[in-house]
DNA sequence: GACAAATTTTTAGTTCAATAAAAATTTTTA
DNA sequence: TAAAAATTTTTATTGAACTAAAAATTTGTC
C-alpha cells in the first residue's frame, strides 16, 4: 500500500534533490543557501536540514543518486573485449570522469571529494564509499577475466591489482577536479603514464634470487 | 637593518600560527575560531584576517611550515642503500605518515586535504601543491639512482615511475587519515600490496609482438 | 617632539548554517 | 467527521566567518 505519507515524504526529498541540484549547479555550491533550496522545493529550511542534516549532506544525496547510475552502467559500459590491463582502467577511468563531467562541474566534484574526506564516518560519506568499493570491484572482476585469459599474472592477487589501479585512477580523477582547465584528453594521458610506467618499471628477466 | 615593523609584523604573523595550532591540537578544527586564536595570541580577529585571509588560511600556513621541515628531511632520511623500488616507495611513505602524526593528527589533516581539493587556486593551496611537488621529485631522483643501478628498467621514464608510485602513496595517505583506526602498519601494509601488485602484474616475457 | 604614513583595532553589520521548541497542518484511525 | 498521531512550519536564537569603514595606535621621518 505503500502509505500516502511516505509517498509524500520521498516526494519531497526527490524535490529537495532536483531543486538543489539545479540551484548548485547553476549558483555554485557555496552561493547555494538551504533556505534558497528549500523555497525552490516549497518547503521551508528546517524540513531541508531534517531529512539530510546538512548542506554537505545535501550534495552528497545529489552524488548518491547519480552514482547509482554510474555502477550500473558501468557494468555493461565496459567492453568485454578489452584483452589489455592499461586499455581496460584508461576504459574505466574514461566512463567515471565522462559520467562526472556531465552530471555535474569541477568545482561542486571538489566539495563532494572534500565532503568525504572532513567527515568520513557520516552516513553520506559512507554510502559514497560503499558505491566506490563496489566500483573497484567491477574492476577487479575484470582484472580476475584478464587472469584467465593469461593477460595478467595469475599469481598475483587480482584484489590487489584491480584496488591499485583503481586508486591510481581515483588520485587522477581529483586531480583532473583540481585542475579547472585540464581537459579529459589530458587527464587520460597522466593516467596513462602512470599505470604504463608502474606496469613496465621492473626490469624483466627470469626468477633468479638476487 | 630589516625594519622594525617588519619584525613585529612576522612576530604577530608566528604568533598567530603557534597559537592556532595549539588550540587547533586542542579543540579540534571546527570548535578553533578565528577570535579564539586572536586572543590567544593578543591580537584582534580582524588582524588573524588581514594576514590569513580565511581560517583554512591558517590551517594550510602551520601546514605548510611543518611540511618545509619534512622536506629538507626527507632527502636526508631517505638511505641510500635501498635498491628495490618497493623498499624505497614503502620508506618515502613511512617518513610522510610518521611526520603527519607526530606533527598534526587525523581530523586535522582530513581539514588540511580537503581545503586544497575545495580551493586549489588559493595561495595557500598553491604552496601546499609546490612542496607535494618537491616531495615526489626527491623521489623521482631515487628512481633515477635505480636505474643507474639497474634495479628499474631504463627505457622507462623515471618522472613517470617517481609520480606513479607518489599518488599511490598519497591516495593510501589520504585513507589513513580518513580511518581513525587504521595503524600506521596496516597503512603500510595495504601501500605494499598495491604497489607489489602493480609492478608484477603483467606477466613477464619477452619482447615477441602480441 | 611633531607630523605623516602605515597598521591595527574597534565598531557595526551581514550572512548563513544549525538547533530548539512551540504552533499549525496534514494524515491516519476510529 | 472528530480525535489522535505524526510531520512540517514558524519563530527565535546562537555562533561564527567574513567584510567595511572609522578611530586609535604605532612607526618612521624631519
Amino acid at each position: 500500500m505503500a502509505g500516502l505519507r511516505e509517498r509524500q515524504k520521498q516526494d519531497r526529498q526527490k524535490r529537495i534533490l532536483e531543486e538543489a541540484r539545479a540551484l548548485i549547479l547553476e549558483q555554485g555550491y557555496e552561493a547555494t543557501t538551504i533556505e534558497g533550496i528549500a523555497a525552490a522545493a516549497g518547503l521551508s529550511g528546517v524540513t531541508v536540514h531534517n531529512y539530510y542534516g546538512t548542506k554537505a549532506g545535501v550534495l552528497l544525496a545529489i552524488v548518491a543518486e547519480s552514482d547509482r547510475k554510474l555502477l550500473e552502467k558501468m557494468g555493461a559500459a565496459l567492453s568485454r573485449d578489452i584483452d589489455d590491463l592499461l586499455e581496460l582502467l584508461l576504459s574505466f577511468a574514461t566512463i567515471i570522469r565522462h559520467h562526472a563531467v556531465t552530471n555535474l562541474n569541477k568545482p561542486i566534484w571538489r566539495q563532494v571529494v572534500a565532503a568525504t574526506i572532513v567527515d568520513p564516518d557520516s552516513r553520506f560519506a559512507k554510502t559514497y564509499h560503499e558505491l566506490d568499493h563496489k566500483l573497484s570491484m567491477v574492476l577487479v572482476r575484470e582484472v580476475e577475466r584478464l587472469q584467465e585469459a593469461g593477460r595478467v599474472s595469475a599469481d598475483i592477487s587480482a584484489i590487489a591489482v584491480g584496488k591499485g589501479l583503481f586508486h591510481l585512477q581515483n588520485t587522477r580523477f581529483i586531480q583532473f577536479v583540481s585542475l579547472d582547465d585540464m581537459t579529459e584528453e589530458k587527464a587520460d594521458e597522466t593516467l596513462r603514464r602512470d599505470v604504463s610506467a608502474l606496469l613496465h618499471a621492473l626490469p624483466c628477466r627470469g626468477s633468479r634470487g638476487g
